[in-house]
DNA sequence: GTCTATGCAAATAGTTTGCACTTTT
DNA sequence: AAAAGTGCAAACTATTTGCATAGAC
């Protein structure tokens, strides 16, 4: 699906509902869909102060990414900081995340099988499943062998080897 | 294991790190303990202005929430909602959550099958696995049942039968 | 007696809201 | 012209922090 495409399903969604179609709208739709990142409010709302384009307010911001989330052209994920992220749906494949503790990048995956047990599982408990958030912690290979290092350089120093 | 032994195992963890055994802290951790609910800081210092015993501060409250998540006698999971909620965790296997959306119920299950999936994929990844939290959201049985009838009794009127 | 914890209230971070004005339809 | 959207700043919610005093060790 390519951005004209996702544009006309975000104007159609607006239209249905009676809402209207604001350069502000459009430009926070094209910059969310512009990125594969994670992002969060603030840091969308310091794209639109950035970069070129219309003005855009804070309310703002806040206001259409509970607005692309209603229509579910953006999910969010916890970080469980406090801080909400976001990250586009349309022509993104449901996946789960891997979050490395010590870097904070973030790494997709989806897996078959988990994803048929969720089901059952949620069957089992008589529960009609409907969408679920599934993050998993751990040390990315590069921090891992930044552990590594520091473990092996520290033993004979006694001050620290971090930065 | 009781509500002796888990005191105990909270007494060496402040000893350890010399911190100091006060009755805010006690209050807390016993009524952290008492519950099986999952709970966020507001409520638990909702209880200890409800309930008798030394008074608590709502600063402590937090702060004795911090160091219980850090001595991992509690674990957070996130709403969503900008709130944390808590559940103690010795005395408790580990598990996920399934949530209910539309009355909020919160039933735990634990699937061996996931877990072990879950460590191979952050492996395929070269990830090294420390924890995850996965939710999974949808209708619980009695909601359910609370669905069908209303889509049953709102079939003739003119309304939607709402979802 | 020392050192940490507590309580309070002010500070912070992220997000939401009321209101006067602007824009889309 | 009507209805909705925007920007601004103030309000709110959840949580954290500085500081003087109280309490555990």
């Amino acid at each position: 699906m390519n951005q004209a495409k996702i544009q006309e399903a975000f104007e159609s969604f607006l239209r249905e509902r009676g809402l209207k179609l604001t350069p502000q709208r459009m430009r926070i739709f094209e910059r969310v869909f512009a990125t594969h990142e994670h992002f969060s409010a603030e840091q969308l709302f310091g794209w639109m102060r950035e970069e070129p384009g219309d003005k855009v307010s804070r309310a703002t911001v806040y206001r259409t990414i509970g607005l692309l989330a209603e229509g579910r052209f953006l999910e969010s994920l916890d970080t469980g900081n406090g801080e909400l992220l976001y990250e586009h749906v349309l022509g993104h494949r449901h996946h789960d995340h891997l979050v490395c503790e010590d870097c904070g990048r973030i790494e997709e995956f989806y897996d078959e099988d988990i994803e048929r047990i969720q089901t059952q599982v949620a069957k089992s408990k008589g529960f009609v499943l409907r969408h679920h958030s599934m993050r998993l912690f751990g040390t990315c290979p590069t921090c891992t062998k930044k552990r590594e290092r520091a473990a092996k350089g520290g033993a004979k120093s006694s001050a620290g080897a971090g930065g």
